[in-house]
DNA sequence: CGCTTGCCTGGAGTGCACTCGAAGTCTCTA
DNA sequence: TAGAGACTTCGAGTGCACTCCAGGCAAGCG
């Protein structure tokens, strides 16, 4: 079970016991380190991990934003170590303001299997470009507060001694 | 009327007529040109030149985020160069995500007159700092981005011939 | 004079991304 | 076995930044 979501390689499977290789593998990561060796997280812990809220975390799996969660047999939700890879990922294109309709469509594709590997391509191409841009933005306003600061720091400093 | 405003030197007072130099001149800025040589703007002039809705802009003036716009006999909005360039400085900190509370903080301080320079100074450096840190997060997404982006070419280019 | 156009106000509505509450179930420790 | 605490769902609430609406005034035109 839970085998549906295929991303190319990226996602460092890490740790715990051998798992089936969802796709044939011409590219490996390391790992990156986990809080535990486990594979097998509540949402507390991923909520501490993360920094996101439980409540937060359960809305993300509501809108599709989440691959299939794995579950207890009494409903609670365990997450793995490809959940939390996915997460990091989520935190870092929130961070860039990617709108969470954009990431469930990413979801999506990725939910579909390899046959969208273009599609995701383009998408994130596309929000590269918008993120290329918006740097480019804040440095245009980077230069404007410098300039700014320079004026408040010229008039204090006159008002001190002159 | 409506000299309550002083900034620094900064906003470049513009083309029409005499005005009161706000502050003595220490510094001066070449104007940069408005759409006409007047200094009267009807709001939808403003709304025009700026992008921003007519609501928005009066919505703006509601909060306390322009400085008293001027008025004709009839009530009718009348903005001025130095409106245009404060709605200027406003959109760049807007697009740097400045919450707009802060702008208005920051232009109760300009309409509170010379005396807030340093607290003026203080808001403009700490978000400052803050886009700082912003870029540095977006040049590490492009980063993720990037690698992503290179897998799943990669993995596109090895479906084509291989 | 009626009509259109542009503007005014105050307040309500929208969309996004959470965030929380209520009511009930399950798990763990003493 | 009892109680605390973590978990479940669904739906409602929050905060931000607009965005729109109703109802009305003023000016210009034929």
């Amino acid at each position: 079970m839970t085998v549906t979501q295929s991303e190319p390689v990226t996602s460092g499977t890490t740790t715990a016991g051998p798992r089936p290789a969802t796709v044939r593998g011409c590219h490996t990561r390391p790992p990156h380190p986990r809080p535990t060796g486990r594979d097998r997280y509540t949402i507390s812990e991923v909520a501490e991990h993360t920094g996101l809220s439980a409540h937060t975390l359960r809305w993300y799996e509501r809108i599709g934003l989440m691959p299939h969660v794995d579950r207890t047999h009494t409903g609670q939700r365990r997450f793995s170590n490809r959940d939390l890879d996915w997460l990091d990922l989520v935190a870092k294109l929130r961070l860039t303001g990617m709108p969470v309709a954009d990431m469930v469509r990413y979801a999506e594709l990725v939910r579909a299997g390899e046959g969208t590997f273009a599609e995701r391509e383009q998408l994130l191409t596309a929000h590269r470009d918008d993120v290329r841009q918006r740097i480019a933005e804040l440095q245009g306003t980077l230069d404007v507060l410098d300039y700014k600061i320079d004026i408040y720091g010229d008039a204090r400093r006159a008002s001190e001694r002159c």
